[in-house]
Parts: structure tokens; C-alpha cells; sequence
DNA sequence: CAGAAAATGGAACATGTGTTCAATTTCTTG
DNA sequence: CAAGAAATTGAACACATGTTCCATTTTCTG
């Protein structure tokens, strides 16, 4: 992807600054896709975006998929982080269906663009094989954080999983983003409980 | 989108090339998602698929969103046939979740590219407003169909296409298709059955 | 301080893009 | 058959794209 890493680059002013360089054109990459969809991903794009001229975004990635697959990577690190803290904040309710129906709900309304970020460049990944080990890292992730608060049958963990993310992609196609009203009563559904 | 159809329009030979014209265009539209994806999608790609010049594009679409809409909507009904006849082909078995799982995996094995190609224009539709009718419409006829065949709880409806939905999108990411003893844990916790 | 390594950024390349335009062909109608 | 409507198409437009090249600047090492 970029020169290989050193023994001592934590010394080395040149390759942190490098390093720092990097992480600014991955995070000006999720700008880009949240603003305006992987079509928007575009060396001379993310480059204005990262306030650095297009050779720069060459000389850290060698292709605009190398940026994609440490932009989906990234993304999945850093929306554990999010997603945990707002499964805190939403623990008010002690119910779960309540809980994960807020909890959906905000994903669609609070962070659309990020939402819809994350799904295109999972189906991206249906297309190009470089990025589908960070997609199904995302779904690693996201059965862990099931089998914690759920069930333990494997299917229902699947299951669930496949739900949300239906749920979601329905969600962002409807004219305005849902409430937590419109999900509740699938996910009682799903967990046979009265709405 | 086109020349409004005039009230005579059976008999003119030239209207009717016209319209066979426009058919094949947007034939030609769905063969290059299916094959290159969204990103694929270009007059020139389109025209040169379709056998036509690029500026016949121009003169049925006025613009490559028209042509999306078109394609979404066509797609859409030609898929309801050719689901039912899947579906009437694959009534071997007599329990729904084998038969589902087994329709399933046909769907991201033998129609692979269309499968992702559906979800790659329902996805479009989160971005642009002018495909949401038609995305929705999708939703719609799916929900119709399981309607016939399942449980009368709106929620559980819900439910059982976003499971469908995101279990497809899981299967589309996998390294090869999925068979259908991939889907039936997941389907089979869905409906409280053994697999 | 001199030399080397890394990073930077402006310019240029060939190619692809959406779209417009004017001329031409195809067909219908009076 | 002649007039006109509809359809067709090649050429051209201005612009965006991925990528390469090379001169310059920054930073570290001996």
C-alpha cells in the first residue's frame, strides 16, 4: 500500500508526518463518500477534500481501491467506538427492542450519510475482493456485539443481523428517516414480544 | 422522458422502432450493471452494449438518471416473473425454509449479477429521490408475495424481507456463493422451526 | 555542514465523460 | 409523389478522470 514500515518510524519526523498525511486523505475519503457516494470518490475529490494536491493521494495509495479498502477499515474501527456509545447512551429503556429501535432509528437520522456510507462500500465489496476481508470484518464485529447482549443459537445471531441490516437499507430509502415506531414492531417480531 | 406517447401511437412504424429502441437501451442498461456494476454505467458504455450510438441515448433519456429509472422499473417486473417461476420450480420440498433457502442461494449462484445489480440501483435510490418509487415499488410487489405465502403480522412481514434482504448481502460478499445450508439456520430461527 | 532519504506539488499525458448540434435517413400522411 | 414529422448519427464541445514525471522542499543521518 505505502512504503513498508520501518523498525524506527516512531522517531522518524518525516514518515509521522507521512503517516499523519495519510490518515487525513482516509478521513477526507469517508467525507467524500458520506457527501456523495462512492461515484464521488475520485483522486483530484478526496484530495480538495484533504486540502492536498492529487499527486499526494498517489504517492500514499497506489490505486483508489488501496484507498477504499483502509478507508473501510478505518471506518469499521471507528464505528465500533460510535455504535458502543450509543448503545450506552440508549440503555434508558430496558427493554430490548425498544433499545435497538432508538438505537436504529439515530443510525438512519443522526448519521445518515455515514450509515449509507458504510452499506455502499459493503456491496462494493460484492464487486472487488479487496475489500471484502474489511467487509466481513464488519460483520465479525457486529455478531460479537450480538452475541454479548443475545442470543446464542448462531442462527438467530445471523439472523438478527441480516434483519438490522434489511431494516436499515429500507429505512434509507424512505423520504425521511424513521422513528424508532416504524422498526419496533419488526424487531418484536423477530423476538416474538408484544410492540 | 420520451416523446409523449400520442393516442395513435399502434400504428406508426416509427414510434414503434422508437420504442423498440428505448426497450433495447434499457435491456442493454441492465446487462452492464450487471456486469460492471453502477460505476459501469455510461452512455457510451450503454450505447456500445445496446449497439446504438451514444447520442440515441440522449434522444429517448434526457439524462442517465432517466435511463436508471427506466432500467429500475423494468428490472422490477421482470424479476416478479421470474421469482414466481423460481419459486413454482423450487415447490419440491414442502417446508418454507428449505424452500426459501434453496431460492436464496439460487438467487446469489445462478443470478448472481442480477441479484447485485438490483441491490446496487435499490441502494442508488437512498441518493437520489428519483428512484425511490421505483425501489419502493420493489418493496412493495416483495411484500405482496410473502404476504400469500406467510404470516399475517405486518411486523413479522417486515421482518422476514429485511432478514431476506440482508442475508442476500451477506451472501454477495462471501468468497463464493452460499448453498442453501448457509441460509436455512438463519431462516429456520426466523420462523421458530428446526433446521 | 554535506549527503541521502522522504515528502511535496505543479504540470502534463491520454482517455473517458455528459451533452449539444446540424445534417441525414426513415417513415407517414395528404 | 411531395411535404413534413420522427428518428438517427457522426462530429465536436468543455470538462473530469487516473496516472506519470520531475523539480523542489523538508527532514534525518553521519
Amino acid at each position: 500500500m505505502t512504503a513498508s514500515p520501518s523498525p524506527r518510524e516512531q522517531t522518524d519526523g518525516r514518515r509521522a508526518k507521512g503517516e499523519r498525511r495519510r490518515r487525513a486523505i482516509i478521513d477526507a475519503t469517508l467525507r467524500v463518500v458520506e457527501r456523495d457516494g462512492i461515484a464521488g470518490v475520485s483522486h483530484r475529490n478526496i484530495a480538495r477534500e484533504a486540502g492536498v494536491p492529487p499527486a499526494s493521494v498517489v504517492y500514499y495509495f497506489d490505486s483508489i481501491d488501496g484507498v477504499l479498502v483502509a478507508t473501510l477499515l478505518e471506518s469499521c474501527e471507528t464505528m465500533i467506538d460510535e455504535l458502543r456509545a450509543l448503545a450506552d447512551e440508549v440503555v434508558d429503556s430496558e427493554r430490548w427492542v425498544s433499545t435497538t429501535a432508538e438505537l436504529l432509528s439515530r443510525m438512519v437520522r443522526e448519521h445518515r450519510g455515514r450509515t449509507l456510507a458504510e452499506y455502499e462500500l459493503y456491496l462494493l465489496a460484492a464487486r472487488r475482493p479487496a475489500l471484502r476481508p474489511a467487509a466481513r470484518r464488519w460483520i465479525e464485529v457486529a455478531a460479537g456485539h450480538v452475541h454479548e447482549t443475545g442470543s446464542r443459537d448462531p442462527g438467530a445471531v445471523q439472523a438478527l443481523l441480516a434483519t438490522i441490516d434489511g431494516l436499515l437499507m429500507q429505512a434509507l430509502i424512505a423520504e425521511e428517516p424513521p422513528g424508532p415506531e416504524v422498526f419496533r414492531p419488526a424487531l418484536a417480531a423477530l423476538v416474538h414480544e408484544r410492540a
